[in-house]
RNA sequence: GUCCCCAUCGUCUAGAGGCCUAGGACACCUCCCUUUCACGGAGGCGACCGGGGUUCGAAUCCCCGUGGGGACGCCA
């Protein structure tokens, strides 16, 4: 049998973090099982459903590399299907007009919860061999409603949750079609689930109390359809919050992409994701390709998760350190664009006092010279980031100049060590431009004033980069460029 | 209220009756490395919700409590 799964959004927002989840296992389970990966819209809310938000699903899942072999498909343009469906089962009885009102129905609901009961349907349009139906009222346009069961059990072996069985007695009569004519969620689910030859249905937690309701449809559609198969279920316990709340919209339901802006790698969003729930002994950090081979529902925890921003973190320095470092300059650049610094589209000959230019209007001085490489710069900085937005605004100060901070000032570039300086400054005018030369230059200095490494450092380290940390400053200054290290240096001796 | 689900370090989890003196990872702490901050390396702290069973033996199975969550829409 072909595995054929599927991830059905409401387009009524973005793509947030448990969605997302829930297609990456959805699109895991049938690339493990060399199946299908459906992607369907369920948009027959037409008040809530946006095509802003389908065009956000459709961003997020291209962003994490969900690609779905078939769809999308919109509920909306199935309206034929589900209206014949609709009529073959109130031709044969299994589904029946409904008068009431929606006052009806709340006043209804409204006593129930004040005697205590679970607030449900009572049937009084139910058709029942000996019943005297009420008499239809004028001007109301009818629902329809399934006819469910009364007694017995609706039970499934449910993929992660195990057995779950819930009495006929405790379910009523669903609306599958409004009074406008248009069907509801759990009708249109299991016509397309059936329809689509979905072969387990990988979805949110609070799915579970529907799935009886939609077994009955099922079942009531496969007395008369010998085709029909009841698909396998495997229902995925909720993400929580940092602070162990649920997500929410006013509570960090954060939209997929969201990430992408606040500086994660989406390598990093899929590993975490696709262990927030699932696990495979120790394995920790692993690829998609790795997970597609190992992914199974057995391993997937009932319980809830707390989402941990502090090991999503860790997971994203990881893959800053493995990325690409062609793509990596890319991404890093983009993120220097909004600052006006865009380190790529700088004229090689040009250089950087172009960019400084540009920047700070010519108040710099313009010797010209060439811009630090980028991809050197970040093979420098990436060992020590865990953030692409921190990592771009670290590697700011190779093109544009720092401002550093006047307590770092004080704090390091003190009176005493300006002779020391001065004289760096004038070996640094003639030696040879590599990280070795100036690191045996400083070390000329510093023995020569009786200093300690530091002493010189770090005065460096904020002339040249605005703070005091940064990697090794002789790596830096060899970066950063002969003229430039010196025009920085020689600001600060006046 | 009714029904359903869940329960191992702060967090994510391993664990399918003996391999558990409960393992790994993040975070935290200590030390090492060191040119500052990081990275990295080595250690450390830290959990089976409670009570009853079943069994020679239970984190694992059963029951009851407790706690948490979900669902009860002409939303999905």
């Amino acid at each position: 049998m072909v595995i054929r799964t599927r991830f059905a959004p409401s387009p009524t927002g973005f793509l947030h973090i448990g969605g997302a989840r829930t297609a990456l296992f959805s699109w895991a389970y049938a690339k493990k099982h060399g199946g299908k990966f459906i992607l369907r819209i369920e948009d027959t809310d037409v008040e809530r459903s946006t095509p802003a938000a389908v065009q956000a699903i459709l961003d997020g899942m291209h962003w994490l590399g969900l690609d779905y072999d078939e769809g999308p498909f919109y509920q909306m343009q199935r309206m034929e299907t589900y209206k014949q469906v609709l009529q073959t089962m109130l031709d044969n009885g299994t589904a029946y007009h409904c008068y009431c009102s929606k006052e009806e129905l709340d006043a209804l609901r409204e006593s129930q919860m004040q005697q205590g009961l679970k607030p449900r349907y009572d049937g009084r349009w139910r058709p029942e061999t000996g019943k005297t139906l009420p008499t239809i009222p004028n001007g109301i346009a009818p629902t329809v409603r399934f006819k469910n069961p009364q007694t017995g059990v609706v039970a499934w072996d449910d993929l992660v949750k195990g057995r779950i069985e819930i009495a006929n007695a405790e379910l009523d009569d669903l609306i599958i079609a409004r009074a406008d004519g248009t069907p509801t969620y759990n009708f249109c689910v299991v016509v397309d689930d059936f329809e689509m030859g979905i072969t387990q249905v990988i979805r949110g937690d609070d799915h579970v109390n529907n799935t009886p309701r939609q077994i009955n449809m099922l079942m009531a559609l496969a007395a008369h359809d010998s085709n029909l198969k009841i698909p396998q279920y495997a229902h995925l316990s909720m993400i929580l919050g940092g602070d162990g709340q649920k997500l929410s919209k006013r509570h960090g339901a954060v939209s997929v992409m969201q990430y992408h802006e606040d500086g994660y790698l989406k390598e990093a969003v899929l590993n975490y994701l696709a262990r927030l729930g699932w696990s495979h002994g120790d394995a920790e950090i692993f690829n998609m390709q790795q997970f597609c081979e190992w992914f199974d529902l057995d391993h997937i925890t009932p319980s809830a998760a707390q989402f941990n921003t502090e090991k999503l973190n860790w997971l994203n320095a990881h893959y800053i350190k493995e990325a690409n470092l062609d793509a990596l300059a890319e991404d890093i650049s983009a993120r220097l664009q909004p600052q006006g610094l865009s380190p790529q589209n700088i004229p090689a000959e040009a250089g950087y006092s172009y960019v400084k230019a540009n920047i700070h209007k010519g108040s710099m001085a313009s010797n010209l010279i060439s811009a630090p490489d980028l991809k050197a710069v970040l093979n420098l900085y990436r060992e020590r980031a865990n953030n692409l937005n921190q990592l771009a605004n670290d590697v700011a100060y190779f093109y544009t100049l720092p401002q550093a901070s006047s307590a770092d000032v004080e704090k390091h570039i003190t009176p005493e060590i300006m002779p020391a300086m001065q004289k760096l400054q004038q070996q640094l005018t003639h030696i040879e431009w590599t990280a070795e030369a100036i690191h045996q230059a400083i070390n000329a200095v510093v023995a020569e004033f009786g200093l300690k490494f530091p002493k010189l450092a770090m005065p460096l380290r904020v002339m040249l980069t605005g703070i005091a940390q940064s990697p090794s400053i002789d790596q830096v200054m060899a970066l950063l460029g002969q003229n430039e290290t010196l025009t920085r240096i020689n600001a600060y001796l006046k």
